[in-house]
DNA sequence: ATGTTGGCTAGAAGCCGACAA
DNA sequence: TTGTCGGCTTCTAGCCAACAT
C-alpha cells in the first residue's frame, strides 16, 4: 500500500475546519448544527484513531451494547497513528432526520515526522470567528399547528435583517437555506401586544417538512456574505436508527475493528464516520491534543478538573469534576487504552447524567502545571529484546513511567528510524513562543 | 464454541415457515409484503449460506457496488454450510420505509447426519396454503387529498366482509392491523355512478401516516380467523437507506466477511438479516433445494429453463431463457462460487431488467432429466494427502466431475468422520415414494 | 370496471391580540 | 419578554357524482 507520504490534501491553516463534499455543506452550518463541542481535526495532519471509541458510537447509535460474540483482534492496537487525508460534511439526507455526520479517511502510519506534529499543533490554535447565530428549543406553541414561531427579541435583532418600522406594522419576508440547500421562506412581522417578532406564513411548512417538535432547536446563522441559513437540532430522542436491518449489531462491530486491522496490517487508507449528536465522544483525536494531554497532564487520585459540556441554548459551560480512579474499561479486549479510563465524579448534584468516565484529552486540570512532565515525544527507540536492558531509555522515560505507570509502551509508533525527536527546547518555545510556531507555519504549508 | 448439536429449535413441518419474534409478526402478513417468490427456510434445517450474496444485499441497499478495498478473506468459503438456528419475522419501525426482513441466526457445521438432509427436503414440499388476499398499486387518485381508495371490485367481495345492499347506499367499517399491529379503520362504501367500492373516511390518514405514493401498493388479506391485515410494498425507488452514516461501506462488507469467517472458524454462530425487497436474490438457501439443484440440474451450454418472477400485482409468472456461458462471477475474490455463476439470456425481448446471472437453484431446466446424475450426498473421504491417490473416489464422484467441472471440491463439508452417505436408492426413494418420506418424518422429529 | 375531475362543504390551519407568567 | 389561548378567517381536505377511458 502507498505509504502517504505527500498527501494531496492540505491543511487548511484557520478556516472552516474541513473540506466540503461534493454537496458543498456549508461548513458553518454543520459545525453550528453539530454543536459548540464539536471540533473537527483539519485534512492533512495526524490523528488518534481509537476503535473502541469508534465501536462506542455504533452501540450508541443502535442502542445496544457491544456484545460478547466480537471476537479479539490481538493484532489491532487500542489506538492508531493515522494520517487524516480527508475530512467531508454530510448531511442525512433523510428528512425524518436531517443529521449532520463527517466522514473521514484515515491512513494508519508508523513513523512521524516533525512537521506532522507542528502541523496538528497549528490546527488546534486555530479559533474561527463564530458567525453570528442564534438557536431556540422550540415550545409547544410554536410547533403546533394553531401558529407561528415566536422569536426571541434579542435573536431577531442581531440575525434578522432590520425591520423598516414605518410599516404598521412592519413585516418582511425571511428566506434562508437549510444544510440540503432547499430554500425556505418565512413572513418576519413584529406585532401584538406587547409587540415581538413573530415567523408566520411559511413556518408550519417548515415544521412539518422537517418533522419537528416540541423539544427539537432550530438556529439560524449569518454567513459572511449576509445570507441567512437555517439547521435544526432534535432533542436526544431514542436513536431511531434503523440500521438494524441491514446489518446486525454484531457484523457491524466486526467489521469496524476489522477494518481497522486490515488498514493498520496493510497501512491502507480506511473510511469512518463521525456522527457528533450520537457519539458518545470523539474517536478521531488531534495528535497534539492528545500528546498534550497525555504528557502534560500530571494525572493523580483526587485530581481536580474542569471540562467542558453543552448548554441547552447551544452554549458551553465547564463542570468541576475529581479523578476517582484510573483503569481500563475494558481490561479483557482493550487493555492499557487510554480511552474513558478516568473513573470522575461530578461536584455539582445534577450531575446525573454526566459520563462517570471521560479521557484526558476531555478534561483541563483545574492547576495546571503544564511542564512538570515534559512530554518525550518521540522516543527514539529500538525493538527491544527480551531480557536486554533498553539502552536509550532516558531520565524522562523513567519519569514518565513513574508518573503514569498506566501508560504502557503501546503507542503505536513502530518505525522510529531517522526521525529525531523534538527536543524538549523545541517543545516549550513551541509553547511558549507564537512567533517560532508562525515562523515554522510557512516552511510546512509550502512542502 | 458449542457444536450446536441438539438444537432447541425444531423445525416447523409445514406451518408459516419462521418463528415469530417478539413483538409476534403475523407471518402470512410477513409473507405477503415479502412477496410471493419469498421462501424462508424454516429454523431447525440446514442451509448453504453465500456470503457473496450476502454482500451483495448490502451494495444493492446502500446502491454502492462492492469496493476494491475489501480484504480477501482467503479462508473464508464462498458457500457456508450451516445449521439454521432460529428465524425472525420483522419490520422497520420506522414509518418511512415499514421494510420487512428477517432475522437469521446461522451456525457454520463441519457435519451432516442424514436427518438434516430430510428435514430440510421435508421444508422444501411445504405448500402453505395461501390466505385470501389482494394487491393493488396505488394510483394518483388513490394518493391525493382530493379523496379515497378506489378498490377494485373482486377484491372487495373477495376479502371485505360483504355488504348490507338493503342500506342506501350500502356501506361498512372497515378494521384492519398492520405489521406494527397497529389499527387502522375505514368507511367502506358502495356508490357512484357506475356503481363502485371506495374507502373513504380514513384512507388519508393511512396514506399519510405510511407515507405512500402513487406507484406504491397496498395489500389486504383476511387470515383463518376472518380477521383483516393489511400492508405496504413500496415502488423501488432509489434505496433511501441512509444506514451510511454509521458505517462505511468498506466496513459493512468487511463485517460480513469477518463475521462470517470468524463464525466458520469457530463453529460460532452469527447473525445476518434477510432483505426480501432490498436483496438481488436469496442468500440462504434450503440444503436439499441446493443440492437438487447442483446434482441433479445437466448443465450445458445452451440450456433452456424456465424462472419464477414477480408480477406487478403480486403474482408470479415463468419467463423462459438459455444459458449462455458458465463462469464465475469474481473469479478472483470468490473462485468456484456457484454463486450466479451462470450467465443467460431471455427470450422476451421485453428482458432488459431481468438479470443475466443467475444461480443454478433459481431456475428449472425445461426438459428436467431429473436423475441423470444421482446425488452423491456424502462423499466420504479422509483428507487428501497429496500426492496420494483418493482411494475412496467413487464412480459417481468421476462422473459427477465430468459433467459438472465447473463444481470443485471446495464444498464446506470438513468432517465426514461416521456420516453414512445416503445410498442412490435411498435417495429416489425419497424423491419418488412420499410414504416412505413421511414414515421417516416421525424419526427426525422427535429427536 | 375504474381513473380523473368539478362542485360543494365541513373542519382544520393559521392570523390576530388578550392575557398571564 | 414570551408562552398559551379564544376569536375569527381562510383554505384545504375530503365526500359526491359526472364523465372519460
Amino acid at each position: 500500500a502507498a505509504n502517504g507520504a505527500g498527501a494531496t490534501v492540505a491543511a487548511e491553516g484557520g478556516g472552516g475546519g474541513a473540506a466540503t463534499g461534493k454537496k458543498s455543506i456549508n461548513s458553518e452550518l454543520w459545525q453550528a448544527c453539530a454543536g459548540p463541542l464539536v471540533n473537527l481535526p483539519p485534512a492533512g495532519t495526524h490523528v488518534i484513531y481509537f476503535p473502541q471509541g469508534h465501536s462506542e458510537q455504533v452501540a450508541a447509535s443502535m442502542k445496544k451494547d457491544v456484545d460478547a460474540q466480537i471476537p479479539n483482534y490481538p493484532n489491532l492496537l487500542p489506538k492508531l497513528l493515522c494520517h487524516l487525508h480527508n475530512v467531508t460534511l454530510h448531511v442525512q439526507a433523510d428528512p425524518e432526520t436531517d443529521e449532520v455526520y463527517a466522514q473521514m479517511i484515515l491512513q494508519p502510519v508508523s513513523s512521524l515526522d516533525k512537521d506532522a506534529l507542528l502541523r496538528s499543533d497549528l490546527s488546534l490554535k486555530t479559533n474561527k470567528p463564530q458567525p453570528e447565530f442564534f438557536c431556540k428549543t422550540l415550545t409547544a406553541s410554536d410547533t403546533s399547528t394553531h401558529g407561528g414561531f415566536s422569536v426571541p427579541r434579542r435573536a431577531a435583532e442581531k440575525i434578522f435583517p432590520p425591520l423598516d418600522f414605518s410599516m404598521q406594522p412592519p413585516a418582511q419576508e425571511i428566506v434562508a437555506r437549510d444544510l440540503h440547500d432547499n430554500v425556505w421562506t418565512f413572513r418576519h412581522i413584529y406585532r401584538g401586544q406587547p409587540k415581538r417578532h413573530l415567523l408566520t406564513t411559511g413556518w408550519s411548512l417548515f415544521v412539518s417538512g422537517k418533522r419537528l417538535f416540541a423539544g427539537d432547536s432550530v438556529l439560524f446563522i449569518r454567513d459572511e456574505k449576509q445570507h441567512l441559513l437555517l439547521g435544526i437540532r432534535r432533542a436526544n430522542r431514542q436513536p431511531t436508527n434503523l440500521s438494524s436491518s441491514v446489518l446486525s449489531s454484531d457484523s457491524m462491530h466486526i467489521g469496524i475493528l476489522a477494518a481497522a486491522a486490515h488498514a493498520a496490517a496493510n497501512n491502507s487508507p480506511f473510511t469512518v464516520f463521525y456522527n457528533p449528536r450520537a457519539s458518545p465522544s470523539e474517536f478521531v483525536i488531534p495528535l497534539a491534543k492528545y500528546y498534550k494531554a497525555v504528557y502534560s497532564n500530571q494525572l493523580s487520585l483526587g485530581m481536580r478538573f474542569r471540562m467542558m459540556f453543552e448548554t441547552e441554548e447551544s452554549g458551553t459551560r465547564r463542570y468541576m469534576g475529581t479523578v476517582t480512579g484510573v483503569s481500563d474499561l475494558d481490561p479483557v479486549r482493550w487493555k492499557n487504552s487510554q480511552w474513558r479510563n478516568l473513573q470522575v465524579g461530578w461536584d455539582e448534584s445534577t450531575a446525573g447524567e454526566r459520563r462517570n468516565r471521560v479521557s484526558i484529552w476531555e478534561i483541563e486540570p483545574v492547576t495546571a502545571p503544564f511542564f512538570i512532565c515534559p512530554p518525550p515525544f518521540f522516543r527514539s527507540k529500538r525493538p527491544r529484546q527480551p531480557g536486554m536492558p533498553d539502552d536509550e531509555s532516558s531520565d524522562l522515560d523513567s519519569m514518565f513511567k513513574r508518573t503514569m505507570p498506566w501508560f504502557g509502551d503501546d503507542m503505536c509508533i513502530k518505525d522510529p528510524q531517522g526521525m529525531p525527536g523534538l527536543s524538549l527546547v523545541q517543545w516549550m518555545n513551541m509553547q511558549h513562543n507564537p512567533s517560532l510556531t508562525n515562523s515554522l507555519h510557512p516552511n510546512y504549508m509550502q512542502t
